[in-house]
DNA sequence: ATCATATGTTAGAAAAAGCTAACAATTATA
DNA sequence: TATAATTGTTAGCTTTTTCTAACATATGAT
């Protein structure tokens, strides 16, 4: 019944995000895919998040309701950016993708902004 | 009986870590103060380290084996590093710190030496 | 309209890591 | 030495998140 979400209920909402953003549609079975999870997993989370209230399910397409649309973006901006600024010091991108995969539940919002403020003033 | 680590075993080896070098002597009793968790998590968690190989248990006196200090030592630097640097760029100690027990577990050692040299070569 | 494929759900298992309650063993004090 | 306090272990439960197997429902092509 808590409102509280797990790191991959983060992971869920950002996929969400980027298939939406993709294909414009999404269902149970595109997240299976991306996430290369069953689609009980899938089953599962999804009505996990319906009941916390971050996704609404309408004859199968998936939507991000404001709140998980917010949640989804805050983690995909970190997402992003770790993979840029890992890239941009010398880390392969296979490497820095996947670290970035696990920085961006790990860091608060507030070493985030600090992180980036830091990095953006030097240059 | 896989020998993979997981973040919670890195946890312990770093917790083992510190108490050693603080107090010399660690017993089951002194890591379960130092985490916060009930004695049977702590006895649980030791019997899988030790049949890892990642510490040995004499006459309840907890060592690291030469692996086990290898990781806990690379686990404890990450976090050291992570809490002053997040301090240095404005963190409140207290989110540094907690940022850091995570970041240790989340980042790889690839981008973390790409991360202090570069941070590093900026001085 | 029927049959095949694609999609979604239910049921039950597993692993990881925490917990409490109860018991065992050790250590220390009166 | 006997009792009290501390430390460690066993058993069994819980939550989170994955899985497979089996079933249900939709979609789509002949």
């Amino acid at each position: 019944m808590s409102e509280v979400i797990h790191e991959s209920g983060e992971d869920y909402l950002e996929t969400i995000l980027i298939l939406k953003n993709k294909k414009g549609r999404v269902r149970a079975i595109d997240i299976a895919n991306a996430l290369n999870y069953s689609k009980p997993s899938v089953s599962r989370a999804t009505s996990i998040l319906k009941s916390k209230g971050f996704i609404v399910i309408n004859d199968g397409n998936i939507e991000l309701t404001p709140e998980g649309q917010k949640l989804a973006e805050k983690t995909y901006e970190k997402h992003a950016w770790f993979t840029k600024f890992f890239m941009s010091i010398g880390v392969d991108e296979d490497t820095a993708a996947k670290d970035a995969c696990r920085m961006e539940h790990a860091i608060s919002e507030k070493s985030f902004e600090c992180l980036k403020a830091y990095i953006h003033q030097l240059k």
